[in-house]
DNA sequence: AATGAATGAGCGTTCATTCAT
DNA sequence: GATGAATGAACGCTCATTCAT
């Protein structure tokens, strides 16, 4: 949900999400997708429409084919076949295989940054029900793109690029988690041999890598409504919210 | 403490070795290594002095040039210049560039695995001590040991013994907190709505994966003593343990 | 001193344009420029205005990425870019790379030629001072072009057009001193056992092959007028002329 | 002829040709091969009897496909199936294809030095044999390498190293030379307008580059004596030296 | 046990040229 | 004339693994 509620966006010709002026007067702090996000920032960007259309389609098939065989594994010529396109084509819209990579990376990530950033309807929501929610989106995400998830941890290891796309998103949640914390500190909750950094950089593993062994790795065969149950209880435990 | 003698062994159906009730009754809380975590179950045994001496060698120089570029960049025969041999006699020992791998990451691993089992002198410690005292041991291990733990993480995504492993040693620290967990239900303690295991796991997960980016990925410059006292009370926490 | 008017041509066999006998007597020593030389005769010829120039844009581009990354490290795109066209229009106007090459060649080897042809005010001078002359201005349009001078040089070994320019270029140069040494030898001027055509290609060597390696490769930091100095004095001496 | 007269050569174990102590003390200054020639110090050196003749038979497979089809149209892949090799194995002793390039320069390039620095019988013979004699051998040598040798002319545009190969060997004949003009003004002989350093330069150019345009290019269709005596008359009237 | 030569499949990338619009 | 997308052949190089000695 990339797009802000009560409010318009555009793209300009480099393609840059825009908010215009009046979502930006409305809506108040507008949440502007981050540059290392955004994947048409990446690549060559073609100038007609047939250009966009086969670069389109390139994207899709190295997402198949990079599911299928994962990255190291995965052939340009496999993408471009499976896109239909020569071989060659393929260096038309990207320079390399670790480029349309790091595209695919930046738009799945951007689902999870949009889900962090996404409070439609949270005013009617109490605490408890955000995080609940958060949580609940959060593996909804990670079953839709659960492929692509895995093989981006693992590409932090060797791509500095996708490194730094997983710790800004990241730095997303951590950074309003902390904050809350401190809020609650400040207002008497919680130890106060408590980091809210560390605190919130806890909570954040506990989801996230939980999610990953679960869904990824097969870990358990768990219910979701138990397994957001457990996670939200846990978290609010750990912040000595009341349940 | 990597093996104990006085019991019997088996393998259950995910190939992990399992102590069984009589040896446990007989010995007390008996800790055997996984089979999947020996080493020396792994690669080519040699016969002389001299080979066990090569070998060595060649594991020695494979951890030096794994961490230093990574398992994908690694040379067979970067690994054998190390050991000053020729390229050829590292296969007098290993099958392969991943079985040498695996060998090095099932060191690493038992490491973890003793820190989980090494209960010395608990008895003089409260449950909380001995959270504390864990996660301590855990981040030392890491903090050890980072660039092999870190390569461990990325190869779980395309190896699946490496995955085998990491699941093993994961399992044993999981179901120990999974059994406190159920013990304290039962006792009354912790919320009807928290699933033991889930609890588990995502327990695990926070530790590991908030050491996991802090030190790996380099994520805050956090003190230690302070790390550990937020860990372990957001532990404590989550299970309702009074602090 | 491109083209005269007042004459006719013809080509003999090996495609060098040669004034016909009438022209010359009738306009004195006219000097048509060889077809070999025009570049105007290469590549596809606008009709527009419009065309005439982007045409002359590429050549002009193509000249300062040539002399910027050599001729086998130009790309046609990088031509085409810096001239600001789209890199297919490169190919209304040439056929290829090489085709380019040799329009550039050609000219440049066409100032060259015209060094040779030009007999401007000659007559004042002595014969020793007309090589002097001829001397100095080679030197000149070597420190003036020396870039493409040195990718014509290598592409003489890889390109037979660039080969045939070169021949026909030197050869006029050649033939010119051969007749003056033959002359010479009608006189009784210098040795039997000299061979006017070996002699006339030696002296050519000489001077040519000596600016290449000392503008070109750097052989040396030669001060210009003792360079002239000496080639002319070693010109005289060879052929005997009393300095 | 590598060798030198009255003395023995060996080579140590890295290949470099040394000269004892006799024939030092024999021959005065011995010439010892620039480095920058010795082909052997160039790729990878086998340890095996049968490495070295596969790196032999490399070498010369090389040249034959080199003369054949040029430097640029040579593929590694028909150098290694002329040898009767896999692809892989050039890599085990040449790290790519300028490198055994470079080789084969280096080592015709050798051919010419060594002529530059053979001396034997020149006792008996007049300055003016000594510059014929070495004319002769220059002609020949090129005669027999012609194709290489204009394959390096061309690489002194685009390689680096064939560039350092060319001067060095040229600076050889052009410093002794030099030597000579200077000893002759010395002795009153030459006029003092001609720089001794350009004028050797100019003479070297003068053969290398006739020869080059005879033998290569095919400009003429000379006889040898006569090219002989020619060059060496012009040589001698430029240097001022009673024929 | 050790050596090091030999293998050869595998793949990413380049870029001159063509073509549909 | 101009555009720029599409083509696809071409090729250098890597390196894990095997094998003869």
């Amino acid at each position: 949900m990339r797009s802000q509620p009560g409010g318009t966006t555009s793209r300009d010709e480099r393609g840059v999400v825009m908010a215009n002026e009046a979502s930006v007067a409305a809506a108040g702090p507008v949440h502007e997708l981050p540059l290392i996000l955004m994947s048409d920032s990446r690549g060559i960007q073609p100038t007609t429409v047939k250009g966009r259309k086969t670069r389109k389609r390139l994207v899709e098939s190295a997402r198949v084919v990079f599911e299928r065989d994962g990255f190291l594994n995965a052939r340009v010529a496999d993408i471009a076949k499976e896109a239909g396109v020569s071989h060659g084509t393929f260096y038309t819209y990207f320079d390399s295989k670790v480029e349309i990579f790091r595209v695919i990376v930046a738009d799945v990530m951007s689902l999870v940054w949009d889900a962090n950033h996404d409070t439609t309807g949270n005013d009617s929501l109490s605490a408890l029900g955000r995080i609940e929610r958060a949580n609940r989106g959060f593996i909804r995400i990670y079953r839709e793109n659960g492929s692509m998830l895995a093989l981006m941890e693992q590409a932090v290891g060797y791509d500095k690029e996708v490194r730094e796309i997983r710790l800004a998103v990241r730095q997303v949640s951590v950074d309003r988690i902390r904050r809350s914390v401190e809020r609650m500190q400040r207002e008497g909750i919680g130890g106060a041999d408590v980091d809210p950094a560390i605190c919130a950089a806890a909570l954040v593993s506990m989801v996230s890598n939980f999610v990953y062994f679960w869904l990824i790795l097969g870990e358990g065969d768990y219910d979701e409504d138990l397994a957001v149950a457990t996670l939200t209880n846990m978290w609010a435990s750990a912040l000595h919210m009341s349940t």
